[in-house]
DNA sequence: TTGTACGCGTTATCAC
DNA sequence: GTGATAACGCGTACAA
């Protein structure tokens, strides 16, 4: 791998007169220019970064850590950071958390050997005592994206608006029992009892969780619920994998949908739309929450004696889509 | 950010001695050992990697260029590699080609710039002269994974052989009537055709094949098939997200699957199994290709002299379930 | 306009 | 055992 210094040898002149015909920043005699260019062409010359970033202390790297890489909500994120860090001439080196605090922590400790020059990252725990302590030693700028976390500038959805707006929406659309099917730990869930709260009164009487994951456990539960009530049921799903098991589910039971049961997942996957019925679900700003971090990141990169940190919910739209659609607005499309 | 130098000064040691410490090889006076170690673990102490793949020429880092970061296969694969890479204490800069020659090139170009230990790669032509010439001058040691690059080591799997096994399975199963959905420029498809010749003779005449990615468009292709035939209907579809909207498509139809039409998709996401019916899929090894080739670029790294070049193409399966299992082997279950 | 000298943070090779 | 010293590839101040 050819080096300035090799190049210096190779046409004659002196390394930082490479140097500067390569960056272009001073006036060079337009011969010697032109023959070093040629001698770079010829033998592909790259900088060597390592290089640039010990002097420059400037490794143009931007770490990202994200919980799991194999989640295409994760992995999609990844891709639109790495689209809005490349238009800055700055590169990836990523990690997965695969949720595991241990794991995490070693990801911090690597990031900071590569004195990268930013951190954009999904915690395992936003909360955590111990993660705070790390990221805030670290001393390199740092963006949560995904979650929020007091303190740091952070880009997430805010999931319990969007909780709340299924909540309404499944009102609206006339269905009168409901399922929440998936954790309750998440803020989803909140909010989707706060909207509930809104729409009608009582309705504690008329929710149902389910939690399994087990198809058979699952089948039961609504068994049970349908042996209970009569009623249009509107079903809020975790995730849209959730949501296609429990339409997998309502389908071998012979229910149909929307008709009898609505439901809306969380997340838009891409199969959303071709699935049958089509799924209705929470899609997340994914680009803009990407690019929104990394120009933040870049800001803070250029001004790191900025105290302030941004807290900045973004909000998610409902996709109204078949499985939902009890009034018929899209079916008749 | 402290540096070993800083530390020596707070200890009033020399730097190399430092230097010996933290990295253990040669023996030092315990009383400076700790004295050493306090300061370095009361500062954070990570050695700045960039100032030792300088003098080591060694960067622990492995390029890796994939075509579609978002596409959740190719998502799970840099996972994997991440997994693997890290055993090793190897991390990864990530790049995402998009289909894109000109930004192939410039990721090739970044990774250079880096000095990446080794590069894993999906390119976009394996067969582009262009590529191969990058490639060949970037001189450093190069994996191709998920297809096939002669004269590079590939690991892949066989699209051909794994179409071939869908052929034969719809046959065994008792379709008689096959729809291949999806690109035919795949050498899946080939191997479906070599399969199905293998299967029945003059099977050009029962075969449809339906490229369209538009639901209308391929509902009226199904209408038409239909129309003209009345055997049981076997389909293979590219990837399982065609296999979704096929599955859509014929629920739409009140075609039953799989007693009219059996179908096989793609990839194995994990979606295929709590769809209803549960989706038979060709799965890839993907974990297995994604540790064989971090292997082999760590032999490759180790053994620059070694002119052997690994053509490894692995073997899919068909994992079958219940949307082609006409036979009722696992719908009894 | 061009070359010399130096420093970035580390490892490695010497003497001491 | 330990401390100078050189070297890696590059950018930059300074001198010529």
């Amino acid at each position: 791998m050819i080096t300035m210094t090799e190049i210096a040898r190779l046409t004659g002149v002196s390394q930082p007169t490479v140097s500067r015909v390569l960056n272009g920043n001073t006036a060079v005699n337009p011969e010697i220019r032109e023959r070093v260019l040629a001698c770079a062409r010829e033998h592909d010359f790259q900088p060597n970064v390592m290089a640039q970033s010990l002097v420059g202390s400037k490794t143009r790297l931007i770490g990202v850590i994200v919980t799991d890489i194999s989640n295409s909500f994760f992995a999609e994120l990844v891709k639109h950071i790495g689209e809005e860090a490349r238009k800055d001439g700055y590169s990836l080196i990523l990690f997965s958390s695969d949720y595991d605090l241990e794991k995490e922590k070693e990801c911090l400790d690597v990031v900071k050997r590569y004195r990268v020059d930013g951190l954009i990252m999904v915690p395992v725990d936003e909360n955590g005592a111990e993660w705070r302590g790390m990221v805030s030693r670290l001393d390199i700028p740092t963006v949560v994206i995904t979650r929020h976390a007091t303190g740091i500038d952070s880009f997430y959805v805010a999931h319990d608006e969007a909780g709340a707006q299924v909540a309404r929406h499944l009102h609206e659309q006339g269905y009168e029992e409901y399922i929440f099917f998936g954790n309750t730990t998440d803020d989803k869930y909140l909010g989707f009892i706060d909207g509930m709260a809104n729409e009608c009164r009582e309705f504690r009487k008329h929710l149902t969780i389910i939690s399994s994951k087990d198809s058979q456990v699952i089948e039961a539960a609504l068994k049970e619920h349908f042996a209970k009530t009569t009623g249009k049921t509107g079903i809020f799903a975790y995730n849209d994998r959730r949501a296609v098991q429990m339409m997998g589910i309502l389908q071998k039971m012979k229910i149909r949908v929307p008709e009898q049961v609505g439901i809306v997942g969380f997340d838009n996957i891409y199969l959303c739309e071709v699935l049958y019925p089509s799924l209705s679900s929470i899609a997340q700003p994914n680009e803009t929450m990407a690019s929104l971090a990394v120009q933040r990141l870049l800001y803070r990169m250029d001004h790191p004696n900025d105290q302030k940190r941004e807290d900045h919910p973004l909000h998610a739209e409902l996709i109204c889509r078949q499985s939902s659609d009890l009034k018929g607005g899209i079916l008749s499309k």
